[in-house]
RNA sequence: GCCGAAGUGGCGGAAUGGUAGACGCAGCGGAUUCAAAAUCCGCCGGGAUCACUCCCGUGAGGGUUCGAGUCCCUCCUUCGGUACCA
């Protein structure tokens, strides 16, 4: 660990020249900040480009290394098409509203407006240290008054187009010791809070909701023209539309009364054998006979209080119990069981399903399980029928016997599935008993929270009362079946300042607590004002509209600044906010074009997403565990000890299900030893290392980070080795000291609890920010995921070294100097450069320059006129050295008004690009054998002649015939012989 | 399970179907130096060979092609997303 953390934290590399990115860094930055160098300005007749990061939400821990990988990619587009004479908007700014501030905020009492503005003051500086070229001008605060006027703003034009809507039924994870609301994966298996392991309940509440359902077929649509990565698949799985049929059941002596289920296979419907209803189906215990009603009422308790998370576990065996009903199948008539099962899903579909065990494999296991028949009519595409003993057969295929048999809808023998489905659904239709349907895995969206850091819901209720609300023990109705909107002049309505941030054990939020704020008299009449507030997307939705003309009090965005810049032309940011930002943002953005606020269906062209960083490379062996008392754990600087030997521990937060407990003492299942009970009700396990080795292949991480032995499911410690101590052997690492054990060599995801978190302050004072950016750029392609490696960056700094070099010392105007093999390679890394940047390969671009580098490192001379041109293509790359190199090549150092932001971008003559000259491969047989110099326009005839006298080929050729010839011309010659 | 992406030296990674391993890191050798650091130059997939050179080699197996890392089929592994979605 020690010898890691000292790697992560290099000393300033020591220069041997006099580039010291450490005086020119913040020249520049003083340079470009007090000049407005990137202001953004729309010139008319030029072509723009707005450019676009998502913006970060400004945490406590300030930047990692992943922020400037995305960030540094855009300003080098960004400052490409300034040179290209392009119009850019490239702004930055803070999605500020958020958990981590509040949470803060109880633990220290803190207002969250403080914590965030010191940590955006923190982020500003780091930025502003990377020298990218954003128009600070513009920045922009989501939690500025001036900026939560305007998402208040839009939120009243949803609430008055009907797409902002209470539900008065949202189940919530309630926690009343912790008096929060928690989402679904902070909640335990068991039913606890996965912090403090208190017990959850699941509560009904009233909440706010956007109807983004409304959008899902437009939302899935408008993807289609869109040039983005992979994203696309993953929203539209998201929205996940699935076309087929609604069908009504009868239940039988419930007249009146009728089960709808929806299928995507109508088709087997001659084929359904029961019904299976959620088990919080309203007519679940309407329709259960008595003898069952309390089995059915007693399964559908047990389903509420499980999980989201077991209910979801798709290896959990299938339950259910009848109900004793019996539904109408309205195909034939047949008189079918209707059962209560958890593995239907009441918020999906209509929360029933009929069941066709032949065709569908959760119905088939349950079938068996349950005894219930099994009917066949879908045969193969052949007609053979299928045999579904086992399993079900789940494919399309025709209609056989039974189904004909089975149907009172015009089916025949052989017809296809697709077709059946068409049969049988008109035939519904004209029943009046179904009909096509479409339906969404999309949910409306849950916009309120109950946290006090989000923008107020501008919303308030009538109040009854013939008191003063206020006044403790004050008795009063709300009547939030009366929303009424906050007039647009009253807006932005503010956070009421707290000293005291806790939820509370009201689930209505700690705003409830605002008396003062929450009530308000009227024209004589009491109001209550809404204590929810808008979810932490509710910012991000926007933002990118706001930069348009973020200082304008009348009105979100001018109309001349939408038409200025929009819709954006490159968006780049992390994968994470694949599905619900990008959706989000999208859903909104169509809703203001529906009102004529934009003119533009979407708002985001070309999307790409930069790949995470990961830490540096360990490897790792692993040790068998032991298991020791937690009394004896002793916390120390560095981590746990063993008070008793001294040898270090590790630690496991263990869940109170995975232990036992005898005598109020929570015990290790597997070792029998007592665990470490905090005051909170955290439990803690310690282990030593023991002396036997376990080979890495046997080790697996568990999801909370410990490791466990696969074959004994015994928790493993793991030890860091050095690279000096292991061995490859065919595809994996061994200990070199013992080969039979395998060694973990992987990445990890940069994490605090890990320590291999690479900071990007230290980085920049040790090596400078253009080698960091540089360094980011050459790691590989943008999109993919890179193991860090702090000795790589200590290359691009000798190339930067180098740079400076060439161009400082030896440098001459002599034209003589610039030979034309240094012209053509300049012309050559241009057209590569160029190319690579509008590709986003900055990788190979970075390389390009490396090549030109080291040939102008080896002339006597450095001709001016490539030196400047190196200059101009790297400074998007390295933007400080490149505006001192520029200078200096001009003859001025020091603090001339001269910037090369705007210089004109270095073109390339496509005939020096080409060589005269070129070394083909000739091959014998498809197999390469020498390699010919030739004219690069030479025919078929002229490197043929060239091949056979090469005395490789002349050997390989003789006394053989030469049947064909295949060239490529600048590429390859072919001979094939007999 | 389903959807998506990816498997190339010790490592990060290059290669419009046309001489696999550009560029960088690490390593090795040399120059420079009293010495070291820094810098510069060279070598650097595996095997055979004194050498010239030859053979093998892009996760595995098949195929298409004069020619496959690249295209097609089957499979394996890793990563990301997602799931009793009827």
């Amino acid at each position: 660990m020690a010898e890691a953390r000292d790697k992560q934290s290099p000393q300033a590399a020591p220069s041997s020249t006099g580039y010291d990115p450490s005086v020119i860094e913040p020249k520049w930055q003083r340079y470009w900040e007090e000049n407005k160098t990137f202001r953004a300005v729309r010139h008319p007749g030029r072509p723009k480009k707005y450019i676009l990061d998502m913006f970060p939400y400004p945490s406590g821990a300030g930047l990692h290394v992943g922020h400037p990988e995305g960030y540094t990619a855009t300003d080098i587009v960004a400052r490409f098409e300034r040179m290209r004479g392009t119009d850019v908007l490239h702004p930055m700014g803070w999605d500020a509203f958020g958990l981590p501030a509040e949470q803060h905020a109880i633990r220290t009492g803190t207002h969250p407006r403080t914590t965030t503005l010191k940590n955006i003051e923190t982020f500003r500086r780091q930025l502003k240290m990377l020298g990218f070229s954003y128009d600070w001008d513009r920045e922009i605060d989501t939690t500025d008054p001036g900026y939560v006027r305007w998402t208040q703003w839009i939120f009243l034009k949803l609430f008055e187009k009907g797409l902002a809507f209470q539900q008065s039924d949202m189940p919530v994870n309630w926690c009343p010791a912790l008096g929060t609301v928690l989402a679904n994966d902070e909640v335990t298996p068991d039913g606890r809070s996965e912090v403090g392991g208190f017990p959850v309940e699941k509560l009904k509440i009233r909440q706010w909701s956007l109807k983004i359902t409304a959008y899902a077929d437009r939302l899935l649509e408008g993807l289609e023209g869109l040039d983005w990565p992979e994203t696309k698949a993953k929203q539209a799985h998201w929205i996940g539309r699935s076309e087929g049929a609604t069908v009504d059941f009868e239940v039988k002596g419930h007249p009146g009364e009728k089960i709808t289920v929806f299928t995507t296979r109508v088709d087997t419907l001659p084929g359904a054998t029961y019904v299976v209803l959620a088990p919080e189906h309203p007519l679940a215990l309407k329709i259960a006979t008595p003898e069952h009603q309390a089995e059915v009422k007693k399964y559908a308790d047990e389903a509420s209080a499980k999980s989201d998370v077991v209910r979801s576990d798709v290896t959990r065996a299938k339950t259910g119990v009848p109900t004793g009903a019996f539904a109408i199948n309205p195909v034939n008539g047949d008189e079918i069981p209707v059962w209560v099962g958890d593995y239907v899903i009441g918020s999906y579909g209509t929360g029933a399903v009929m069941a066709v065990p032949a065709h569908d494999e959760r119905d088939h296991a349950f079938a068996v399980k349950y005894g219930l028949p099994i009917v066949r009519v879908v045969a193969k595409p052949d007609g053979t029928e299928v045999d579904v003993s086992k399993a079900a057969y789940c494919d399309d295929g025709v209609a056989n016997e039974e189904a004909v048999r089975r149907s009172k809808a015009p089916i025949e023998k052989g017809m296809p599935s697709d077709r059946v489905r068409r049969v049988v659904t008109d035939w519904l239709a004209s029943q009046g008993k179904g009909s096509a349907r479409v339906t969404y895995r999309l949910r409306d969206w849950v916009f309120s929270r109950q946290r006090y850091w989000g923008e107020p819901i501008p919303i308030y209720f009538p109040v009854t009362t013939d008191q003063d609300p206020r006044k403790p023990g004050a008795k009063y109705t709300i009547h939030y079946d009366q929303p009424i909107p906050v007039d647009e002049k009253e807006l932005p309505l503010l956070l009421p300042d707290l000293d005291d941030f806790k939820p509370g054990n009201d689930p209505a939020g700690p705003l409830a607590r605002a008396l003062d704020w929450r009530f308000f008299q009227k024209d004589g009449k009491w109001y209550a004002r809404e204590t929810n507030t808008m979810p932490q997307w509710a910012g991000s939705c926007w933002y990118y509209l706001r930069f348009l003309d973020p200082k304008n009090d009348k009105e979100p965005w001018s109309q001349e600044a939408y038409d200025a810049w929009m819709p954006v032309d490159l968006y780049v940011g992390g994968s994470e906010h694949a599905v619900l930002h990008l959706l989000y943002a999208r859903f909104w953005h169509k809703v203001l074009f529906d009102l004529g606020l934009v003119k533009h269906e979407e708002p985001f062209q070309k999307l790409v997403h930069q790949g995470l960083i990961l830490g540096e490379v360990e490897h790792i062996v692993f040790h068998e565990a032991i298991a020791v008392p937690g009394a004896r754990a002793k916390r120390e600087e560095s981590g746990w000890v063993d008070a008793e030997t001294g040898k270090r521990l590790f630690e496991r937060r263990m869940r109170s299900s995975d232990l036992e407990e005898r005598n109020g003492v929570f015990y290790l299942r597997e070792a029998d030893v007592p665990v470490l009970t905090t005051n909170d009700g955290e439990h803690f396990a310690f282990y030593a290392a023991g002396d036997t080795l376990v080979s890495a292949e046997r080790a697996k991480e568990r999801d909370d980070g410990s490791w466990e032995d696969t074959k004994t499911k015994k928790t493993l410690v793991p030890r860091k080795v050095t690279e000096a101590d292991i061995t490859k052997r065919g595809s994996v690492f061994v200990l070199s000291a013992s080969p039979e054990i395998q060694v973990l060599s992987q990445a990890f995801k940069m994490s605090k609890s890990r320590g291999n978190v690479v900071n990007p302050d230290a980085l920049i004072k040790s090596h400078g920010a253009d080698a960091l950016r540089l360094y980011e750029m050459f790691m590989g392609p943008l999109e993919a995921v890179k193991p860090w490696q702090t000795s790589g960056i200590e290359g691009v700094r000798r190339f930067l070294d180098r740079v400076w070099n060439v161009c400082t010392a030896n440098v001459t105007d002599d034209p003589a100097a610039y030979d034309i093999e240094t012209q053509r390679l300049v012309h050559k890394t241009v057209k590569k450069v160029t190319e690579d940047i509008q590709a986003l390969r900055f990788n190979t671009a970075i390389s390009a320059m490396m090549i030109l580098v080291k040939h102008l490192g080896g002339l006597p001379k450095v001709p001016i006129q490539a030196a400047r041109t190196l200059v101009l293509i790297l400074s998007p790359f390295a933007p400080h050295i490149g505006e001192e190199l520029w200078q200096r090549l001009h003859g001025v150092v020091g603090d001339a008004k001269m910037t090369l932001a705007y210089e004109p971008w270095p073109t390339f003559d496509p005939a020096l690009v080409k060589d005269d000259v070129i070394e083909i491969g000739v091959q014998v047989n498809g197999k390469a054998r020498a390699s010919i110099q030739i004219p690069a326009d030479a025919d078929e005839e002229t490197a043929k002649a060239a091949a056979l006298e090469n005395a490789k080929i002349k050997e390989m050729t003789a006394g053989k015939t030469i049947k064909k010839v295949i060239y490529v011309k600048g590429r390859i010659l072919n001979l094939i012989v007999a």
